[in-house]
RNA sequence: GGCGCGGUAGCCAAGUGGUAAGGCCGAGGUCUGCAAAACCUCUAUGCGUCGGUUCAAUUCCGACCCGCGCCUCCA
């Protein structure tokens, strides 16, 4: 069965292409926009990666795990990146190292696969890639170099520009967006044409490479960095690119425009972008303060694998508000399918009870409907399911079962004491003074767990 | 202002022209001295508002109200 996806560029789910099984150098190829690597992630970019890791992981079991390549990039140059090492007065290197470092552990605490490649705009291969398509540009007349030494690219020159966010039909809001076309619009024949190399600038500090031919030295823009690394691992046509809806504009427009006016060829068959994430209704952001990592999750006691599960409870194509109360609801979903799990024979089915459930991700990675369907068939208890097949599904969503770790918190002695004195007074049955010491436990904030051989403590829920 | 998305039970969230999946919470029960865990049962005559089309609308159409996103380097 044909995975069906939503493409953002014709607007309307249509199936995916499928490799042909005789070719094996016919692979499904899939890039990923990725993270810029100057802070730890927030949930919100998980939110993207983790649907993007759904993705993968359903192309691979449809597919077979040899006919993907996933590509997925790290923006390891750029204006934040660059004032970063800056303000930290460490090199440029150092500082993505670090926050690149830190995003492979939250992915793999979130249980991403790793991408086949992930490719770094700062790679001086990669490098090489962009500065030789900035000057195919340059020489068929899609760019140009400015004053200062910088290259932009020619929009006027691209008659399918804006055909992807259908930026023509837009009318620009006086007052905001027109005051940021304004910036840079000394250098700029045109308001709407973009950067493909910027010429270097005080402020970039030892951060600087040979460009294309005839311009400055500096840095590669923003949007190059995917068209060329994209072109030099997958090749000139692609069949999925995906990434957040805020990369429609301009990101992905102007890949498209570079790509296609280097290459003369279609870019990427498939468009796939996943809505937003919103905190407390809103856009999370820092001037907002509603900004959550990993880490700030974990320090309130939640499982990365409950942020993955609250991440897909809502439709990938619809804003989903993030609320704590939805990470307490996927810690007690997990728990659930634990317990399920345990009870499962470990083969010997005949049918796929778990149809439904992959049935819905291949029906434009519905993956609350898959939730649902998962649950349908939890509930039913019919004993005709078996582990096998669980954990397909369960791989296709990438949830891993294993028992949460639990935090190791230190018992105050006084706490002990009391927990002794209540397992002695249960022994000699004396239930009186067994309820008021469980009593007494609960107001210091723990719980005591009783079994047959003994009890054991824990930090009271809320 | 333009472009786009959404409003379904206490919370979250699928879905369909023919009478509302699922998760969480909550309630009752079984089991435990009690508690916890586990298991069982229950929980929207209703799908933003008002009209229209239809034998039938939450689902289609129109208007309106409310919320959110994007509009040049934010996943």
């Amino acid at each position: 069965m044909a995975i069906k996806l939503f493409d953002s560029l014709t607007r309307e789910v249509r199936p995916l292409r499928i490799p042909s099984a005789a070719d094996p150098q016919d692979v499904f190829s899939f890039y990923n926009c990725g993270p810029t690597v100057y802070a730890p992630a927030h949930i919100g970019n998980f939110r993207t990666f983790v649907i993007n890791d759904v993705l993968r992981r359903l192309l691979e079991l449809e597919l077979g795990a040899g006919k993907v390549r996933h590509v997925r990039n790290l923006t390891d140059v750029d204006d934040k990146t660059i004032k970063r090492s800056r303000d930290e007065n460490r090199p440029l290197g150092d500082v993505t190292r670090q926050w690149t470092d830190k995003f492979h552990a939250d992915c793999a605490a979130l249980n991403c696969l790793p991408p086949h490649d992930e490719p770094r705009a700062a790679d001086p291969k990669y490098l090489r890639e962009q500065v030789n398509m900035i000057e195919c540009l340059m020489e068929k007349g899609n760019a140009y170099r400015a004053a200062d030494g910088s290259v932009y690219f020619k929009v006027s020159s691209f008659a399918d520009y804006g055909r992807l966010s259908r930026v023509r039909e837009r009318e620009l809001q006086p007052g905001s967006a027109l005051k940021a076309l304004a910036a840079d619009a000394d250098e700029k024949e045109d308001g709407s044409d973009f950067a493909l190399w910027k010429a270097w600038k005080p402020d970039d500090g030892p951060n600087k490479w040979p460009g294309p031919k005839g311009a400055a030295e500096g840095r590669p823009g923003w949007h190059i960095e995917c068209s060329a690394m994209s072109k030099s691992l997958l090749g000139m046509t692609i069949d999925l690119h995906t990434g957040g809806v805020d990369l429609l504009f301009p990101h992905h427009e102007n890949e498209i425009a570079q790509s296609e006016c280097c290459n003369g060829t279609t870019f990427s068959r498939h468009w796939y972008h996943s809505e937003h994430l919103l905190v407390d209704g809103r856009k999370m952001s820092k001037s907002l303060g509603n900004l959550y990592t990993l880490d700030d999750l974990a320090a309130k006691g939640f499982s990365p694998m409950a942020l993955r599960y609250a991440l897909l409870s809502g439709h990938p194509r619809k804003q989903l508000n993030f609320t704590l109360d939805s990470l307490h609801a996927a810690e007690s979903a997990l728990q659930t399918l634990r317990g399920y799990r345990a009870t499962l024979p470990d083969a010997g089915v005949t049918h796929d009870v778990f149809g439904p459930v992959l049935t819905a991700l291949q029906d434009d990675l519905n993956t609350p409907a898959a939730f649902g369907a998962l649950f349908t068939v939890v509930n039913r208890k019919d004993g005709q399911a078996d582990r096998a097949s669980f954990d397909r599904v369960l791989f296709a969503l990438g949830l891993k079962l294993d028992a949460p770790v639990a935090p190791k918190t230190e018992i105050p002695a006084e706490v002990q004491l009391l927990a002794d004195r209540r397992w002695s007074a249960k022994q000699a049955k004396d239930f009186a003074s067994a309820d008021a010491l469980r009593k007494e436990l609960a107001a210091a904030g723990w719980s005591m767990l009783d079994r047959k051989d003994g009890y054991s403590l824990e930090p009271a829920k809320k």
